[in-house]
DNA sequence: CCTTGAAGGTTGGATCAGCAGACCTTTTCC
DNA sequence: GGAAAAGGTCTGCTGATCCAACCTTCAAGG
């Protein structure tokens, strides 16, 4: 069949050219969006959507496909709807247990960690080239309030999340936040099921507060060593924790 | 509607959550692969592509749709088809000029630099961190190549995305790898109707020349600084040449 | 009380992308 | 001259999505 033909060491890149189109369904992208920023804290337990009417206009999709997705998320109990007057679609409040990571999600951590990675260092450089003090005090301020919650993780992530997002912000790109928050979210579906000591989050938050520093300073290569750092940390974790490490 | 400051307060993450959601089609995404792919000269003119028998399992949709996409291909010259045993469809030769920027593309040509720093950035650091040897030796060949051909563009751009690429395929990553291809599509499409003098092309060579030291020396810190550096200039380049810089 | 408005919930038909697979046409190799 | 390998064509089917009404619930307010 294919034997050694065109290519041979001609580079991964000629196979990822030809590997399988996976055309993500509106519903299926609508169902991510959402899911990820709830569980991501992003939008905290409580919160109402816009209604659907608006929504599905904001989403530039269907009402019926906008449905289909809010039915999905109530169905895992991620979102709960009340009808009448002055009712709505809100986030669950408790949220319902995180799902284990699937084996698929657990077979390319190393990818993920890459993507993060390379997402997260480049935004870095950025962020230290670009940072306005008024937005890296709300920054230092996070860091301060992340530090008196090290001993409790589901409280402890979604600000860690926040820290990261307003990282991303801090470059002004709308595409940067959005793929960090994307990375933040396949990040999650790996973290949340291992142990998370108080001294490994004392640690990852003494990272930020020199990241931060990093930031006043615009001094984008102490940012990139420090958020390589900061990664590698969570990495080595994952690395000792799961299976197959 | 969008006020002077990119955001005010209320997290644009949150913004962003609702944004349109726009599903590409299966032909879309055919089409913008193979079509990035041969202007971006990963598939050389002349190249032959798989049967399109082959070609559509392999990409996981049908015939038909493939075919969809073969067809504008065709028709916007860049493939052409010749039948009967022995036939296939092939890379034009020589290729069709290039599309001038469309104002969509120009309009956000600074989101596509950053987006060009958080990737390329971050795939340095890791690049250095993992670099092998023989790896590094094909690159180097890659600079030396290069520098016979900075008075012509038209041949030099191939070899530069050959750089990045590799570059890319260094980290081990797939993902890594098609984000950077997609990355330099974007770029090429903003670089290939403004002038590149060889002194610049000299420079930008030498910045690729130094990479390769720290790649070779492990080392992340200047793997990134010159990549930033290297990025800068192109981004300068951009500044002075394109509308409202 | 009971009307009204704002919200979620339901239904049915139209459209279009994509799939599947058989069949046709051209060309080269044996 | 026939088999094989390629592109080119046709038809029917399925499922996702859209659109546009219409129904149900229920709190606010006259």
């Amino acid at each position: 069949m294919t034997d050694t033909a065109v290519s041979r060491e001609p580079s991964s890149s000629l196979e990822a050219l030809f590997a399988p189109v996976h055309s993500q369904t509106a519903f299926e992208e609508t169902v991510e969006r959402l899911g990820t920023a709830i569980k991501l804290g992003l939008l905290p337990p409580g919160t109402r959507l816009p209604a659907e009417r608006e929504l599905c206009a904001r989403l530039g999709i269907a009402r019926s496909t906008l449905r289909q997705a809010l039915v999905a998320l109530g169905q895992s109990g991620h979102l709960h709807a009340t009808r009448g007057r002055g009712g709505g679609t809100f986030v669950a409040d408790p949220l319902p247990p995180a799902q284990p990571p699937s084996p698929r999600v657990l077979a390319d951590w190393r990818e993920t960690c890459d993507q993060r990675m390379a997402v997260e260092v480049g935004i870095a450089v950025l962020a230290a080239a670009r940072a306005e003090p008024a937005m890296v005090d709300a920054l230092e301020d996070l860091v301060v309030t992340i530090d008196s919650l090290l001993d409790d993780f589901t409280a402890y992530r979604p600000l860690d999340v926040r820290f990261h997002v307003g990282l991303a912000e801090l470059t002004g790109s709308a595409q940067l936040v959005k793929q960090m928050t994307e990375t933040q979210g396949a990040m999650s579906a790996l973290i949340s099921h291992i142990a998370h000591p108080p001294e490994v989050l004392d640690s990852a938050n003494d990272q930020h507060r020199r990241l931060v520093i990093a930031l006043r300073r615009h001094d984008e290569a102490a940012a990139a060593r420090v958020m390589t750092e900061h990664l590698r940390g969570t990495e080595h974790v994952l690395a000792g924790l799961l299976p197959r490490g």
